[in-house]
DNA sequence: CTTGTTTTTGACCATTTGGTAAATACACGA
DNA sequence: TCGTGTATTTACCAAATGGTCAAAAACAAG
C-alpha cells in the first residue's frame, strides 16, 4: 500500500499524489469543503475515486494537506518582510507581493478565504502555532519602524489586516470585480492604487499623487 | 397551501417564513450552499424538514430569497452616498457606515462572501442588474469629485473595492482576527485606523495622524 | 358542533456521497 | 520470463440528503 511511514515514495506516487493535491485545489477552492465531492476531485484528477482513496485516507487528508501546504505559501510574503531594510519599501513591496500572489494563485486564496470564512475549523491550530507568532513579531518591527519616526504612527495590526484585505480580495471577489470592471484585467491598476493608498497611509509629509 | 401568488400571507405564514429564513442565514452563511442541509435549517427554525418545504419550494428557493432580500440592504449605504453632499465626508461616513454593517450584521456578509467566493452563481444576475449601474454611477461621481479637486485623483473603482475589502474583512474573516487579536473587539480601532486611512488617501495636503 | 381550509407531521423514496473489499492489471528487479 | 509487491478497477454498501405524499391536527367561520 501507499504507506507514508515509509521512506520512499515511488515516481508513480509522487505523481499521482500531486495530480490528487491539484485537482483538490480546484475543486475545494471553486466549492468549499462540504461543496467538494470525491467523484469531482477524482474526475479531474483523471483517477477513479477508489483510486484516490488509495494515496489519501480520506477527504479531510486532502484537505488537510493542502491546508498545510498552503500555510507556507501564504506566510512566506510576511516572512520575507526584512527589518533591516527601508520601512516604506519593505511594506510596498509586501503589498505588491500579496497582490501577485492573488493574481498567480487564485486557488489558494480561495481555498484559504473559504475556510476562515467557516470558521477555520481545521485551520485554526495552525493559524495559533504558525501564523499568530510571526504577526506579532511583524507588528513589532513595524511598531518599531514607527516609533523611530520612519512611518506615520497607525496601528499596525489593522494595517496588515488593510494589506490582507486589500490583495485577496482581487482574488476572492474575482467574480464580482468581472462583472463591475466588464472583464478587464485589474492587477496593474490596482497596483498603482494600492502603492498610492499605502505610500499616502505611512508617509507623514506631502503626498506624491503619482499620476 | 402556502400559495404566494394569493394576496394575503396569514399572520402564520408570516411568523414561519421569517423563522426558516432567519434559519437559514444562520446555517448558510455558516457552511455554504452545498454545506448547509434543511435538516440543519429546520433544527435551527424550531419545524420540522417537511413544514419548512411547506413554505418553500426548495432548498434553492430559500437561498434565493435571501440572496435577493441582502442585495437591497448591502446597497443601501452605496445608495445613500450623497453626490451634494462635502466629498471626503460622504467617503468617511461610507467607509463608517460599511464597518458598522460588518459588526452588527456579519451572517448576511459572509452569506454574501460565501456567494461571490464560489463565482456567484445565483447571485450574477443581480450583480449585473442592480449593482453594476450603481457601482458605475457612484464611480462617475466620485470622479468628477476628484476632477473638481475636492479629492486626490486615484481610481474610483479601486477606491471602492478597497472600502468593501477592508470592512467585510472584519466579518467575513472574523475567525482569524478573533485569533490574532485574541478576541478584542476590532471595531473601534479599525474604524479609527480606516478613517486615517482614507483621509491620507483622499486629502491632497497636510496628513493629520489624528493620534 | 360542523364544515372547510390551513398547517403540520410521520413514513417514505431516490439520489448522492464517502468509503470498502476483493479481484485484476501492472511494473520491475532477480 | 517470472514472481512479487504496487497500482487500479469493478462492484458494492451504509449514511446522509433533498424531496414527496397522504393523512392527521389545528384552526377559522358559520
Amino acid at each position: 500500500m501507499a504507506d507514508q511511514t515509509q521512506k520512499k515514495p515511488s515516481r508513480i506516487q509522487q505523481r499521482n499524489r500531486r495530480k490528487i493535491l491539484d485537482a483538490a485545489l480546484d475543486v475545494f477552492s471553486a466549492h468549499g469543503f462540504r461543496g467538494a465531492t470525491l467523484d469531482q476531485i477524482a474526475e479531474q484528477a483523471g483517477l477513479s475515486k477508489p483510486n484516490i482513496l488509495y494515496y489519501f485516507d480520506g477527504k479531510e487528508e486532502i484537505h488537510v494537506t493542502l491546508l498545510s501546504q498552503l500555510m507556507e505559501t501564504w506566510l512566506d510574503p510576511l516572512i520575507e518582510l526584512d527589518p533591516q531594510g527601508d520601512p516604506l519599501t519593505e511594506i510596498l513591496a509586501y503589498v505588491q507581493r500579496k497582490l501577485e500572489m492573488s493574481r498567480d494563485l487564485p486557488r489558494e486564496s480561495r481555498l484559504f478565504a473559504n475556510e476562515i470564512l467557516q470558521g477555520a475549523p481545521r485551520m485554526d491550530p495552525h493559524l495559533r502555532a504558525d501564523l499568530k507568532p510571526l504577526f506579532d513579531a511583524r507588528c513589532g518591527v513595524i511598531q518599531a519602524w514607527m516609533e523611530a519616526g520612519k512611518l506615520t504612527q497607525v496601528d499596525p495590526r489593522h494595517l496588515i489586516f488593510s494589506i490582507w484585505a486589500t490583495t485577496q480580495h482581487y482574488a476572492d471577489f474575482q467574480a464580482q470585480i468581472e462583472v463591475l470592471l466588464e472583464g478587464e484585467e485589474p492587477t496593474d491598476s490596482a497596483a498603482q492604487f494600492l502603492q498610492t493608498m499605502f505610500r499616502n497611509l505611512l508617509t507623514p509629509g506631502q503626498n506624491s499623487t503619482s499620476a
